[in-house]
DNA sequence: ATCTCTGATGTCAGTTACTGTCGTCAACGC
DNA sequence: GCGTTGACGACAGTAACTGACATCAGAGAT
């Protein structure tokens, strides 16, 4: 036995999302969440590097699991198709915890400044897709676009998902989303109520 | 004739921006930035909400010039060309300041923390878009997936636009990047190299 | 068994972003 | 003239973050 309790880093981790959650990200202080987790400020700061970090610490995972499965996808595949793997493969991980993702999500949207991480998570992840295109050989800016998309499509997805009154799995309104901006880039959905003229795209439900 | 010199609010944007320039952000303190104006420490917080946002007081107008535009677009038109619409207007209105622009977008990507602002900025815009969108009466999600789309294209075009070795005006290359768009979500471009089977979308002419 | 080294933590002092409060003084309207 | 307003300075305070150094259990070497 060591001489402190074991696991720091996670008792921080959830006396932050409790802490956030009660009272607010600005109302509490790292000192309180050193506190409750038993622990010193200084050694937050030894764990994360700033008080917002402390939500953020699983998204290098996201993306290797994002990039890994787009890079996986055989080349004779198009850039959107192994963008599809690969929104399929980071759906999965977060099925089982769609509480947990609830609680971090209502906490984070409360919030400008954690908004603003959560942003430049989510582009260093289009960074990253880029990069496994590009490696796939799709040129820029190509490459690029097609990251932004795929990210812009799980942004979109996930927060249908995390929303109350919407009981399909993620990869669904995953795959729903991209269909759906298929067929807007395809120049099918007119501006006008009702679209149509529209030639039918793939499959577009009615859900909103 | 005032107590005081006028235009304090420019004076501190301007120090802040060769300060950051010229030291980098983090070595810039804010009461270094006032010094430079004539000012004090607590002025320049009353004049901008933190030491970011000096940088991104003009972000409003860009908003209000691009939602304006896409809102001014015929009913008739399907989004993606509302959206063409607001593009062509925001560029028109970088082409003058590319030297200023220039400054403030180096200072800004070498800084995560600038990064992060300026992404919240853009998703403060993507909303603003799609909220646009929406009242023209286009449903979700393909309003903010258009929105979204919209601001990747600009971002994307924005970078090359910046570079150096870029020599055509902003609106061509975001047409251009625009039309690219179109041809991967159509599915022409093929994850092997080259491109070759896409429809030369390098010199796309703008026929939108 | 002792010794040393490592790693996770505590302690403390310091810097700086940011805020609340109050005072000052020119300009402006009456 | 006179009160009001608006822009600023002065000053004190909070809290995020950092650097430097101390402490002490455990692991491995001798």
């Amino acid at each position: 036995m060591g001489r402190w309790e074991p696991n720091g880093r996670e008792r921080l981790a959830k006396a932050a999302l409790e802490l956030y959650g009660e009272r607010g990200f600005e109302q509490t202080t790292v000192a309180e969440i050193a506190k409750r987790a038993g622990l010193t400020e200084r050694t937050f700061f030894r764990h994360y590097a700033d008080k917002r970090e402390v939500l953020f610490a699983g998204s290098g995972e996201l993306e290797r699991l994002f990039a890994d499965a787009v890079a996986d996808v055989p080349p004779s595949a198009t850039p959107l198709d192994a963008l599809a793997a690969g929104l399929d493969a980071v759906c999965e991980m977060f099925e089982e915890r769609r509480e947990f993702a609830g609680k971090r999500h209502a906490v984070i949207s409360a919030t400008a400044e954690l908004r603003e991480r959560e942003l430049i998570k989510l582009a260093s992840l289009a960074a990253a897709l880029a990069d496994t295109l590009r490696r796939r050989g799709v040129p820029e800016p190509v490459a690029s676009l097609t990251a932004e998309t795929g990210v812009a499509v799980f942004k979109v997805a996930f927060e249908r998902w995390i929303t109350a009154d919407e009981q399909r799995p993620l990869v669904r309104v995953a795959r729903d989303s991209l269909e759906q901006l298929k067929a807007v880039a395809a120049g099918s959905a007119p501006a006008g109520v009702g679209g149509g003229a529209a030639p039918a795209p793939t499959e577009a439900q009615p859900s909103a």
